[in-house]
DNA sequence: AACTAAGACAACCGCTTTTCA
DNA sequence: ATGAAAAGCGGTTGTCTTAGT
């Protein structure tokens, strides 16, 4: 049982590429553009799978791609957007131009898991990072991990956050008309936005790839009392107030626009500033 | 010089989500 | 509405390089 296998694993190539091997690939996604990717090897005449054309490209051979020699501030950038999203390494990646998610994530790994390790605590190298991602030794036995005393880590799995359930936000739509909040709050055109019961209004919060994140209001139920539950099977994560409000009061900008002109500068605010820096990640 | 441990990072794997017929 | 394919994501592994002894 299971999925079907993304190709055919016989006869391809493994392990690194070679420069034929990029030559090739970039001269065919040059011609023939993005996309594809299954049939990719196929026509481009190499030996290799869709997923591994794709993820070469993606994090090598993309002309746009810096590599290496991660600055000081785009260290900084990458603990703190950490410390904000945990292992979300696209999201990460989509703020930083020119970097891959698997550049970052290889980053942390090596190099600022530990400088971002809280220095309250004082264990082993087995504990988690800030975010809980397991921090594994170099090539453990397989007798010592049997052995462990320790408790069952707990993996975590590569579940994508695709949408969040903000109960009560804690905005006055009555002042809308006045003070523009830091985001657009659209209410459904059936209702009159005056009329909109406060602990009715419930925003979802969705990331997009782009790393662009889209405040809209969902339809709230008419009937008093059920204020959360939408219904849709959905696992949504309620936001703390407390957070939800730091959110809005850094991210004080047009966030239509976020994620299409972003670039380090309009993140320095994040390096500037430490109210946040330490907080245990919420979300 | 030889050996070993650790660092660094490319690549793979398995899963989820999105798209489309 | 549904199922398959494609795309995307994050965790893990393999291997080469470097530093320390």
């Amino acid at each position: 049982m299971g999925r079907s296998p993304c190709c055919s694993k016989e006869g391809l190539n493994r392990g690194a590429w070679t420069a034929l091997e990029d030559k090739v690939l970039a001269s065919y996604i040059n011609t023939h553009g993005e996309g594809k990717w299954r049939n990719l090897p196929t026509r481009a005449g190499l030996k290799r799978c869709g997923k591994s054309c794709r993820l070469r490209w993606l994090n090598y051979l993309r002309p746009d791609i810096k590599r290496g020699n991660i600055s000081r501030d785009e260290e900084e950038l990458i603990i703190r957007l950490h410390n904000l999203l945990g292992n979300r390494w696209s999201l990460i990646a989509g703020r930083l131009p020119g970097r891959t998610d698997n550049e970052i994530k290889n980053y942390w790994n090596t190099t600022l898991a530990k400088k971002a390790k809280p220095k309250s605590h004082s264990g082993s190298s087995k504990e988690t990072s800030p975010a809980g991602t397991k921090f594994r030794p170099r090539k453990p036995s397989a007798s010592a991990s049997a052995a462990s005393s320790q408790p069952q880590v707990i993996r975590t799995k590569a579940t994508r956050l695709t949408r969040m359930l903000v109960p009560s936000l804690p905005l006055l739509v009555d002042d809308y008309s006045t003070t523009k909040p830091a985001f657009e709050l659209r209410v459904p055109q059936t209702q009159s936005v005056s009329s909109v019961p406060e602990d009715a209004v419930n925003t979802e919060v969705q990331y997009q790839g782009t790393g662009a994140i889209n405040f809209g209001c969902n339809e709230y139920e008419a009937t008093a009392g059920d204020d959360n539950e939408d219904g849709n099977g959905d696992h949504d994560i309620p936001l703390d107030d407390g957070v939800l409000n730091d959110w809005i009061g850094d991210v004080n900008c047009d966030l239509e626009n976020y994620g299409a002109s972003l670039d380090l500068d309009s993140l320095a605010f994040l390096l500037h500033s430490d109210d946040w820096l330490g907080q245990e990640n919420s979300i």
